[in-house]
DNA sequence: GAAGGTTTTGCAACCGGTTGCAAAAATGTT
DNA sequence: AACATTTTTGCAACCGGTTGCAAAACCTTC
């Protein structure tokens, strides 16, 4: 027998709560002396009840502290409102926000995030399978990093997914909002190309990650246009602080190095600034830094980075959005929406030239 | 009827997949030739099924891609192995590492995050009502500024919870793990007092966070100790950097402002360096900062903060385990765990006095 | 090969809800 | 007041699993 503090004859009521036994629907409709249907059809919208039938079922549901069983409502209806969230990026402050944005919007919906961490199991197939055992209604990857093939398993296992941050397509086979990394890249080296640098570094993030590849792919096209310009570039391990702060350590050993970098993303960059005030050199007026995302650490007054803005807010509105209209239409088609960036001006980057 | 990509006669095939009507146990046993419940004990551990049984059984399933579907076990089970994960700190780059680590803990153990952000919506019942609507089987609650009150209400509503981050009691009402904040606030006292500074300043967070004022007291307490050092105190809005960065500003334009600092956190701590760096001023030659986390960018070598580590891996570690043992014995007896805090020495606070 | 003991299996009830359908009640019409 | 129509209600089946119980199948052993 369980134990209660106090243990009494009757031995649960001394919580005065529900305690392990909940209220069912059954305790409801015996109360109130109504048909279990009656009971269920207050609780469902868009049922019809008599008033005097609901007020009688609400008295008693509020006398018992009755609330449905979403679980076992699930099982008939076919909707348990339970969205996966998954993502690998636990590493990066803009998840924070990230994570933030996704879990009040998703509430102000009504749905329930739950959390998928992939920074080890990495194995696509387990995680679906068991977002399906949870029969979760949708399922929203946020990563930069992850493969397109991670997303499809699941879009595969049937269960509708939105890939936020994911890779443009123009003949997308699945939802992606994100925003166009090739775009960036050339408005990296343009800005770059504006203040005069001629040097020019490309410090990605991993190089398989394909928000990488584009980036340089942009970042490369728009300095081919400029001759002068010379381009070198290198990759960091991750999208983290050390492995920006440890690619730009063995960058500057190399007294060649460039006036000038465009750095993977802001947590890098930081990173590199690390990097470069420890070496003794001054920011902008030895090195230059662009980043992209603009978290908000990067507006910080003593980290005052210049940066690429990537609209986190839109884009995580535009996937709960897909994401809702997908819940009413499964067979939706497809859709990319990209998101424009802007140039955010801080202090790591020199005046412009007026040359 | 929905669409397919290209319609066809038997209408789904074409994914290849289980695609909206799950495989259900019906059709496995059905195509084994066997009972409902044989293919139930299968996939459930510690049922007794015969060996042939279990072959027959398990390539019946495989053959279909079935799955067991876990809401509607727990029907009967009353197990759903979701905890629900509650927290305010979304805006506390600290915050990213206890979600990756509370988010990997608790997979390891086959149990899956239910994920609320309180940021807003600070009603405890009804997120007590939500959590047990889907039946979470534990709740762990995830923060140092929410009143305690708001664990009682899951508690009283039944759920096992852990309260991580709360306050320290030596009678607890139910499980707590964290820090002794006030043994926090005499260490950064006798810190600072070990250092030579006598004008001695604390910056604490919210006023009302009970953290807060647990750290107020025992820095408090230790000054009290030595007659010769002076404090002064106030207190930021919030546990972020704008908050610190304010405060600090409004304290700089003081002149008699303190020599030394003992900062809520370290977030905040951030926000005053950079307030003190704005101000023209140096670190430590003119003011000194001790904070109170160690997050990962305090130890970044452009912040390199002196601050006092709260051990966030053992303290999650034991709030998992905690809820695990819970789980398995509801009535277990509340207990409080309180790991030690340690300064960490980097580039904030000047060299220890000999004198 | 029958008696006795162990496993294994299937039946049927149950977990906590929803919902199609037909009967009952309420409403409207003449 | 009698009838037609609409709304509300309860019955019973179902969602996808689990589990106590008794019957069936399997082993031993004599």
């Amino acid at each position: 027998m369980p134990a209660c503090r106090i243990p009494n004859i009757t031995g649960f009521q001394t919580m005065g709560e529900a305690w392990l036994m909940a209220i069912t629907l059954d305790d409801v409709a015996k109360l109130a002396g109504v048909s279990r249907s009656a009971v269920s059809r207050t609780f469902t919208d868009g049922a019809s009840v008599s008033l005097k039938m609901r007020r009688k079922v609400e008295k008693a549901a509020s006398e018992l502290g009755y609330s449905p069983n979403f679980l076992a409502r699930s099982l008939t209806t076919r909707r348990t409102k339970l969205i996966g969230l998954v993502s690998d990026n636990f590493h990066n402050p803009l998840f924070l926000e990230v994570f933030d944005q996704f879990t009040r919007g998703l509430q102000d919906r009504g749905l329930r995030p739950l959390l998928v961490n992939l920074s080890v199991e990495t194995d696509a197939e387990s995680s679906a399978r068991m977002l399906q055992q949870y029969s979760v209604d949708g399922v929203i990857v946020a990563s930069s990093t992850l493969p397109p093939a991670f997303s499809k398993t699941f879009r595969d296992a049937g269960v509708p997914v939105v890939n936020s941050f994911g890779r443009y397509s123009s003949d997308p086979d699945m939802h992606i909002v994100g925003i166009d990394n090739i775009e960036c890249g050339r408005m990296a080296a343009h800005e770059l190309l504006n203040r005069g640098y001629k040097n020019i570094g490309f410090l990605g993030g991993p190089e398989p990650a394909t928000s990488t590849q584009d980036r340089f792919t942009g970042f490369q096209n728009e300095l081919q246009k400029h001759p002068e310009a010379v381009l070198s570039y290198s990759f960091a391990e991750a999208y983290s602080f050390d492995a920006g702060r440890k690619e730009m350590q063995r960058l500057l050993r190399d007294a060649s190095h460039a006036e000038a970098y465009f750095c993977g993303d802001d947590v890098l960059s930081i990173g590199a600034l690390s990097a470069i005030k420890e070496a003794g050199l001054n920011v902008p007026s030895d090195i230059g830094i662009i980043g992209l995302n603009d978290m908000q650490m990067s507006g910080w007054q003593n980290i005052n980075l210049t940066t690429i803005r990537q609209p986190i807010a839109q884009i995580i509105n535009a996937s709960i959005e897909l994401m809702v209209s997908m819940l009413e239409k499964p067979d939706r088609y497809p859709e990319a929406r990209v998101f424009p960036c802007a140039v955010i001006e801080r202090g790591t980057l020199r005046a412009p030239q007026e040359n």
